[in-house]
DNA sequence: ATAATAATAGTAACGATTATTGATAAGGAG
DNA sequence: CTCCTTATCAATAATCGTTACTATTATTAT
């Protein structure tokens, strides 16, 4: 018999893309992560790493965090956390914010309409960047 | 001598936008404000509506609603508020939030970086898409 | 090992947004 | 008002992030 739902396979690619995912402390871009698995497999394609961010973050092994006007940003799933986004060096950092008791709120606020998911993302000047800046 | 500072010029365009955007109820992309503005302008072109948009956002008069995935909305300035976007039809709704609150409690959580904008998206279905599928 | 086929590399295509360009018109000086 | 400067315009090309396509490769079941 054939599983009728997913059929998944193993490969190296997936396998170095997660594992990118899971390493990083920062929180890359998709091309960066295609650069860092290119020391692994150096002809991967960025396609690929698309593809394959795009599979993790369904089955909720990795979070993508959209940031308006820039690339995407992948975080490995820990708790549901915001993010700060530093409009002049790019760096995004994790904020703690409680996302759950967010949901929980607005769910009482918008009558009838069922939150899947919430994006909380500050913007604003990181505290390096804040010196630099005239 | 010149004005050293910012030069400004009203113009048929800047005003039609403007307008286009205070007298909205909904949440239009820059295409739908370009279309209602053609009843007024004819041959405006996006491009314009684009530009305009930004400066008008810039100096605070309008909001740009980043959506992932989707054209940015735009939203005449009123108070803070999270934004709703339903994934079935594409429709934004506002939330009633207290932004202010959040990034009050979000500035004791980033030490040292200077926040000055917070965005919150909620993703699912709406009241209406609920009903619909299935 | 072999066959079936999911996943890949490479590249083209896509939609949203921005930049470029020549033409137009706003606004101040005379 | 007329002229001049230059910000803004319409049109279009270009850019950027992301996705789709296709021939080929590699994984898994047998």
């Amino acid at each position: 018999m054939q599983a009728a739902t997913a059929p998944k396979r193993m490969t190296r690619q997936k396998a170095a893309i997660q594992a990118a995912v899971m390493s990083s402390c920062d929180h890359p871009t998709a091309a960066v992560l295609c650069d860092r698995v290119r020391a692994v497999i150096p002809n991967i394609s960025l396609g690929t790493v698309y593809r394959v961010l795009g599979a993790l973050s369904e089955e909720g092994a990795v979070r993508e965090i959209s940031v308006p006007g820039a690339p995407s940003r992948y975080d490995k799933t820990t708790c549901a956390h915001a993010h700060f986004y530093c409009s002049a060096c790019g760096s995004v950092t994790d904020v703690d914010v409680d996302e759950d008791a967010l949901i929980r709120h607005a769910d009482c606020a918008c009558g009838g309409a069922v939150i899947e998911d919430a994006e909380v993302i500050f913007r604003g000047l990181c505290a390096k960047c804040k010196g630099v800046n005239q």
